[in-house]
Formats: C-alpha cells, structure tokens, sequence
DNA sequence: TAGTGTTCTAGAATAATATTCTGTTTTTGA
DNA sequence: TCAAAAACAGAATATTATTCTAGAACACTA
C-alpha cells in the first residue's frame, strides 16, 4: 500500500475518533493527510469506503492476534483465557482502532467492501468452530451451539471495552484482565470442584 | 410529543436501519415523513440531532424495563436472570429500535443531547449500584467491581444480539434465552454444588 | 367570537460538502 | 530513455444540509 494511502487512512482515523465519521468532512481528512481532493479520491471512491476500508483493516488485525492465539494449541483452558487476554492487550494498545471497529460496523454493511467482510468473518468463525470442536471432543469446553462460543467469551470483556473507551469507565480494561479470563473459562470450560472460587 | 415530530422519528428510525445514518438524507426523511423540509428544522436542529433524539428515547425505553425488572424486589438469582430475560425480549421485539441503540452511541457524542445522555446513565447506573450492593451484603451475589456486573451480565447476551439483528447469527435470541440467563447466573451469582450442570 | 400571539408548515434560497473532471507530475518497467 | 500507468492537484460541478421568509393552523384571552 502507498505512502499517501496509508498517510490518507491515518488522518481519517483520527478526525473519525475526535468527531465521529458522520462530522468529519473531506476536508478535514484532505487536511490532516496532506493530500489533495484529486489524490483522496483517486485511492478511495468516497468517504464511506474510506470508513469501510479503515474498519476492515482493524478488524483484521485484530482476528490475526485471536487466531495467532487459537493456533498456539494450548489446552482448552489456557487457551479461552489466552484469548481474552489478547482480546484486552489489543483493545489496550490499539485503543482508536478499537473504538472504530467496535462501533462502525454498520458502515460497511451498503458498501462495496461489504463482501470482503463476509470472506474475512466466515474464514475466522471457521477457525473458532474447529478449535472448539476440538477442545469440546477432548473433554475441556462444554459442548454448546457453535455460535455462542464468542458471545459467552468475549461479550463481557468487549461490553467493558466499549465502556472503557467511551470513558464510561475508568479503571483501565487490563486491571481486569484475569476477571475477564476467569469468567470466559468459567461460562464455556467443562466445571471442576472449586473452579468458580473467587481468586484472592 | 406533536403527532408529526412522531411521524419524524419513526420516519428516519426505518431510514436509519435501512440504509444507515451516514447515507440517508433529509429529503429521504421528508418523504417517509411527509413532512416538509421547515418542519423537520422547526422540530429538530438536524439530522445528527435526529439520530440522538432517537437515540436517547430507545436507550430510555431499553433502561426503564431493565429497571423495572430490578425493582420487582426478587432474590438475586432470579433478579439477574430476569435481567437478562427482559433484554432478550425488548431486543426481539423492538429490533429496529435495539440495533439503533446498541450502534449509535458515538452519534450522540457531539450533540447538545448529550448531557442528558449522561444523566440517564448516572440515574441508571445508580439503580443497578443500590440493587447489586444488596444483593451482596445478602450474600446472594459476589462481591465485584461496581463497573463490573453490567458487562458480566449482559455481555454475552448483548454481542449475540448485535450478531443476530445484523444477520450473521441466525438462531432467534430468544431460543438461547435460557442459556444466556444462566451464564449470566454463574458469572455473578455465589455459586452452590451443582449449579454449572448444563441444562437438558 | 374577533383579535393576537405562538406554533407549525411550506418550499424557495443559500451554504456547506461530496464528488467529478481535466490536466500535470511522478513513478514504473521495458 | 521512452511510453504507459499511477499518483497528484485544484477548479468545476452536483448533491445535500441548513436557513430564510411567509403563510396556515391553533390556542388563548378580551
């Protein structure tokens, strides 16, 4: 990808996380990239495929670090809370492509790129349903309908995400990263005596 | 409320789903509305102003039956669980209005609404604080950050229903109802023998 | 019930913004 | 070194949001 371009989806990040997609105007992006209205709309057709192009990029990265993760072959338990813990770590330390892509979803959804998404969600969810077929015939992980697996895991931690990035909350999302993990393993893993124990 | 300001909310609320905010323009508002241009600023300052007036009355609706449930005085199990009920079935029956609330917060962000915004939150917010610092001191509930309860709870069930309103689950929340209440259960609940069995 | 102020409605006029167009410069590859 | 392609620039245009001016409906009071 071009200097310019990526320079181009940088700026656009910005001024989408000060001001919302919605009030940002060209302008604004042409300005805080540097480049020329010819030139923004040579590498994009439009605003929102700029927006588009941005959300896919975040939520790539962001399912590179999970099935980094799954690939890890851990066991069931370390690798439900390996997952939070990248989940928390990637939310931490890449905290306006978190708030992008947790909150623009719905942009893509009339958009050219919309159909790249579908590729890239339904490579990833193939990955999860393998991974937890696995773990589920070893014994570890609860059998459960396959599409609830992300929910039970990451709902509670991307709820305090959003929260946390809005300012809602204060306490930074890594302070509660075991509490996160423990919940993840304790809704999907297969339960043992003395597993809901609360730690210290 | 004036009849016609009505006309206008419902209006850009189907707009809104149907094509997303960014991309729906005051004219296709006017049509659905069959209101006039003068009249849709003579109620509203604009459409992003729209979009947070629509906003904030589903957040209310959304909150007032959550609170509802909490003040029904029940014990701490099925307190939570009813928690978790009523947000299965306020998103399955106001799909329109869920899907707006739970991907427009940015939108309200930079608006004159937005302070009332805060005060409903804070007023929410407190109720859930009272509610669960009883239900601990009766040793119904583990004792957990403040911030905490709302993600662990409704978490899960809320990252379903973003997936399933925007097609890409496809099972009716409601069939997991009962699976989402009890996750919800035994990430806060104090926990008994037996209480993580898996239901059926 | 006529009068008077207020809210509501309407659509034309204006302003702001997104997008396209035309031509120039830079880079690439043979 | 040349030709083609890609990148760039900014003016021109088109689309869309917002404001303005004036009239209609309404609500209240003398």
């Amino acid at each position: 990808m071009s200097k310019r371009k990526r320079e181009i989806l940088q700026a656009a990040l910005s001024c989408f996380t000060e001001r919302g997609v919605e009030a940002t105007t060209i302008e604004m992006i042409r300005e805080a990239s540097g480049a020329s209205v010819g030139s923004l709309y040579h590498h994009f057709k439009s605003k929102e495929q700029i927006a588009a192009a941005l959300f896919l990029e975040g939520l790539k990265d962001h399912h590179s670090r999970l099935n980094a993760a799954l690939t890890l072959d851990t066991g069931g338990e370390e690798g439900v809370k390996l997952i939070v813990r990248v989940f928390v770590y990637w939310v931490a330390e890449n905290p306006e492509w978190a708030r992008f892509v947790f909150s623009s979803r719905g942009l893509v959804k009339h958009t050219p790129v919309s159909q790249e998404l579908d590729t890239e969600n339904k490579k990833n969810f193939d990955l999860w349903k393998a991974w937890f077929s696995k773990q589920v015939a070893s014994g570890e992980i609860r059998r459960l309908p396959k599409e609830m697996y992300y929910p039970l895991i990451i709902g509670p931690v991307a709820e305090y995400a959003r929260a946390w990035l809005a300012g809602r909350s204060k306490t930074d999302i890594r302070d509660y990263c075991k509490l996160f993990e423990l919940a993840a393993w304790q809704a999907v893993g297969v339960n043992k005596a003395g597993v809901n124990k609360v730690p210290g």
